[in-house]
RNA sequence: GGCGCUAUCGUCUAACGGUUAGGACGGAGCCCUCUCAAGGCUCAAAUACGGGUUCGAUUCCCGUUAGCGCUACCA
C-alpha cells in the first residue's frame, strides 16, 4: 500500500510552494491508489501558532484535495524520545553537553568546521551517563559513521543518484535539551511509524536526505523512496518566503482574488511538471492520470508576480480558461459569494441569466462584481455623460438616438432577437451606423462603454430598468 | 567558506545525439464584430560561456560563470 505524507509546520500561512508539494503528493497517491497523510510538524514550540495552523487547514481545504489521515507530532512525542533513546543505547547517538547557542548566528568552532564540539562525541559512556544523571542539560546528536563508511547514497526519483561523503555530514541533533525532537528525528520516526512509502518534498530537503538515510539505516528499516521537487522561486530567484514576499505567496490570496481552486491546482501543477504534451488546462482526472515523477523538472520555477499584481499572468489566464469551461449553474454558484462580498444581493434567476453574459469577460470570480455591477444595482455607478456620445457624433445625435430608443423599447418584445431586429431597423431608418445607435444605449443602461452584447443585456435587464436608465441618460444630456 | 543541486524565448515548458529548436502565457499586428471580451491568423523572442567526445551536440563528459539549497537545540 502506497502512502505519502505532507508535513507542514504551523509557523505561518500556507504558501503556494507548500501547496504545490501537497498537490504533487496528492496526485501521486491518487494515481496509484495510495493514502495521503497530513502530518503537522509542530515540534518547534517557539514558532508554532494556532492561527497559522488554522490558515494551513483553510488553505488545504480550499484546494479541495482531501487527505486521508491526520497526525500531529506534538501528540506523538514519546515515539521520538523512544527512538532517540534507542539510538543512544546502540551507540548510534551520543549526548552533547555543550551549552545552547544560536547556530544561525554564531560559529563557535570556526567557519569551515562543524557546529558542534568534536570532543563530546568521544565522551566516555560512563561520564556521559553520570553527567546526565546529575541533571546537566544535553542534546542528543547522531553519531555519523565516518569511519565505517565513506559515503551515503540514495536514488531520488527526480534528481537521480545522489551521493555525499560522510566526512561532509555533521553530527546533527536529534533531541533538544528541552526534550523535543528536531525535524530530522521526528520526521524519520514518523515516516517509519506511519509507514510512509514515498517522501515527496521540496528540494530544500535534498541534502538533508543523506542524514535521513543514515537515520533509517541506524533504525534498521529500509528508507522510503524519495522524490524532491524543484522549488518555487520569486522573480528575483529567491526561494518563496513569507517574510520576504508577504501575502502574495499565500494560498488564501489566490482564494480571495477569485481563483477557482482547481484552476489554482492546475497552475501549480504546471510549475515544475509537464504532461509532456501540449495540454495546459487539465481536469483533476486528467492530472491524476498524467502525473508521474518523470514529468518533473530539476530546475526551480519562477512564479511571476510583482508588487502591483500578485498573480502570475499564466495563472490568471488558466483561471479564465477554467471559468469558461464551467457549466453555467456551477459558475453561477461560484460567483455568488464574490458578488455578495462586493455588496450585491443576488437573486438566483438573475444570476443564472447574467452568468453567460460575463463568462467570457472575467478572468477571476472576483471580476464579476465589476463586470456585472449594473445588473445588480438599482442606480448606475456614476459615469461621465460624455461617454454617451458615440464616435463621430455629438450630444445632439446621442439624444436623438436615445429618444428613438426610448419609444421603440417601450413597445418592442423584450427578447434579444426582437430587440436586435428593431434596433437595427431603427438605425437604418435614422441613417446612422449601428455603432452610433448602440453605443449611447449601451452606456445609458450599463454606465460604461465596455459591456456584454447589447441585446442580451437589455433582455436580462428588462424593459422597466432599460427605459428608466435611458430616460435618465436623456436628461443628463440635456442638462 | 564547505558540501550539494541546477542552467532552452521575459515567464512556464517540449524536443530516445540528427527538428526551419515546438507549444503556452505575456507583448505587437491583422481578421471577426454593436463596445469589451472570446475566437482565428501572423510577427518578435531562447539552447549561459569555453573546451572536449562524435560524421553530427539543446541533448553525453570536463571546466568556468551564475543562481538556488543545505551547512541551527527552524522545518
Amino acid at each position: 500500500m502506497l502512502r505519502v505524507r505532507f508535513a507542514p509546520s504551523p509557523t505561518g500561512y500556507l504558501h503556494i510552494g507548500s501547496a504545490r508539494t501537497y498537490i504533487f503528493n496528492w496526485f501521486y497517491a491518487r494515481r496509484h491508489g495510495g493514502t495521503v497523510i497530513l502530518r503537522i510538524d509542530d515540534t518547534d514550540l517557539e514558532r508554532n501558532t494556532p492561527e497559522s495552523l488554522d490558515s494551513i487547514f483553510d488553505g488545504l481545504r480550499w484546494l479541495d484535495l482531501a487527505w486521508d489521515e491526520l497526525h500531529r507530532q506534538s501528540e506523538r512525542l514519546p515515539l521520538y524520545r523512544q527512538m532517540a533513546e534507542a539510538l543512544l543505547a546502540k551507540g548510534a547517538a551520543y549526548r552533547d553537553f555543550t551549552p545552547a547557542y544560536d547556530g544561525a548566528k554564531e560559529r563557535p568552532y570556526g567557519d569551515s568546521a562543524w557546529l558542534f564540539d568534536p570532543m563530546m562525541r568521544a565522551l566516555p559512556r560512563e561520564e556521559s551517563a553520570r553527567r546526565a544523571a546529575a541533571g546537566e542539560p544535553f542534546v542528543i546528536r547522531f553519531r555519523v559513521p565516518r569511519d565505517a563508511r565513506e559515503s551515503v547514497q540514495f536514488r531520488d526519483a527526480v534528481f537521480g543518484e545522489s551521493s555525499k561523503a560522510t566526512a561532509d555530514i555533521e553530527d546533527f541533533a536529534l533531541l533538544r535539551s528541552n526534550g523535543m525532537p528536531t525535524y530530522h528525528l521526528a520526521s524519520c520516526a514518523d515516516d517509519i511509524d506511519l509507514r510512509a512509502t514515498h517522501v515527496i518534498r521540496g528540494q530544500d530537503h535534498l541534502t538533508n536526505t543523506f542524514k535521513h538515510v543514515l537515520l533509517f539505516e541506524a533504525a534498521g528499516v529500509p528508507a522510503p523512496q524519495f522524490a524532491h521537487l524543484p522549488l518555487l522561486v520569486a522573480p528575483d530567484g529567491a526561494k518563496l518566503s513569507k517574510r520576504r514576499h508577504g501575502p502574495v505567496v499565500s494560498v488564501t490570496t489566490y482564494r480571495d482574488g477569485g481563483f477557482l481552486p482547481h484552476a489554482f491546482v492546475n497552475f501549480l501543477c504546471l510549475l515544475g511538471w509537464s504532461p509532456k504534451d501540449d495540454r495546459e488546462r487539465m481536469s483533476r482526472e486528467e492530472l491524476t492520470e498524467a502525473f508521474s515523477f518523470e514529468g518533473i523538472n530539476r530546475s526551480n520555477a519562477v512564479v511571476n508576480f510583482t508588487e502591483q499584481d500578485p498573480f502570475d499572468p499564466k495563472a490568471v489566464w488558466l483561471n479564465a480558461e477554467h471559468i469558461r469551461a464551467l457549466p453555467v449553474e456551477e459558475l453561477a454558484a461560484r460567483l455568488e459569494p464574490y458578488l455578495a462580498a462586493a455588496g450585491y444581493g443576488v437573486e438566483r434567476a438573475r444570476l443564472l441569466a447574467v452568468t453567460p453574459l460575463i463568462r467570457e469577460r472575467i478572468q477571476t470570480l472576483r471580476d464579476a462584481a465589476s463586470a456585472a455591477d449594473f445588473f445588480f444595482r438599482e442606480e448606475l455607478a456614476p459615469y461621465d455623460s460624455a461617454e454617451l456620445v458615440p464616435q463621430k457624433g455629438d450630444a445632439k445625435l446621442a439624444t436623438a438616438v436615445l429618444e428613438r430608443a426610448l419609444s421603440l423599447l417601450a413597445r418592442t418584445d423584450f427578447n434579444r432577437q426582437a430587440l436586435e431586429d428593431a434596433l437595427r431597423a431603427e438605425a437604418a431608418a435614422m441613417g446612422v451606423k449601428t455603432g452610433q445607435m448602440f453605443q449611447p444605449i449601451r452606456v445609458a443602461v450599463c454606465g460604461r462603454k465596455a459591456a456584454p452584447p447589447l441585446f442580451e443585456t437589455l433582455e436580462v435587464l428588462g424593459r422597466e430598468t432599460c427605459l428608466k436608465r435611458i430616460g435618465q441618460a436623456i436628461r443628463r444630456l440635456r442638462s
